[in-house]
DNA sequence: AGTATACGTGAGCTATTGCTAACGTGTCAA
DNA sequence: TTGACACGTTAGCAATAGCTCACGTATACT
């Protein structure tokens, strides 16, 4: 079942683990585009570009609006901001590494001076 | 096969689909954990834990040093930058996005102040 | 009206994923 | 040495993902 209200039913980080979707994602940057416009590239079937838009549309990282016969798909990256949050902590862990490399230098260095005086 | 060079060959998008494998990732913040120490929040067996650290070491996201009959597993999170990187790009559409609402709200006061004249 | 276009949806199939259970190997302890 | 422990690996199974094909529906064109 497809979702009615604005909720987010499908887990993002599986949303953006398909190659295709994330292809499609990218293409997306350059603007709205139809559902034929963006399976050109691909060499799978309208149909399947259409079932991972759907999965799109799931985790609220796309948007659709009908123009006439033709369905429009926009980016709607917020909910990427999930990701980069989830992302952020590793960088904090990162950081904590460099900051600890660089103490543990610091430390090295100021021995070698010891030594040499 | 698993990887016997230092070369990657999973996909890291996918590695971190999985939830049990963030929140292995999660618990791995902490510092350097064993496989049964990891294994214990989950309700899945050990086998299975162990399979997910199969696949996160394939993504070059963990490292394993063996100590005694214990394997401790370490963080090596440089390798999400590839996906920050990729966040990056929406992050920036994203800003275009705001400076563009930004243009249009600076128009449209500029508008109202001339019908005022 | 009839036809072509643009699209969604469902059935059905195959490949993959995720899991448990059972096993084998290396390490510690008595 | 014998047993317990920590772990990896494999087979085998169920569930899911991803795809094509065929269909139905709504819009546009003539």
């Amino acid at each position: 079942m497809r979702k009615t209200t604005g909720q987010v039913d499908t887990d993002i980080f599986a949303a953006i683990a398909h190659p295709v979707r994330r292809q499609i994602l990218d293409t997306l940057l350059q603007g709205d585009m139809t559902v034929t416009a963006l399976s050109a590239p691909f060499d799978v079937s309208r149909s399947a570009i259409s079932q991972h838009l759907g999965i799109l549309m799931d985790s609220g990282l796309v948007s659709m609006e009908k123009r006439g016969r033709e369905h429009y798909y926009q980016l709607r990256p917020d909910n990427l901001n999930e990701i980069a949050r989830w992302i952020g902590q590793y960088e904090h862990f990162w950081q904590q590494k460099l900051d600890a490399l660089g103490d543990y230098l610091d430390e090295m260095a100021a021995q070698d001076e010891q030594e040499k005086s």
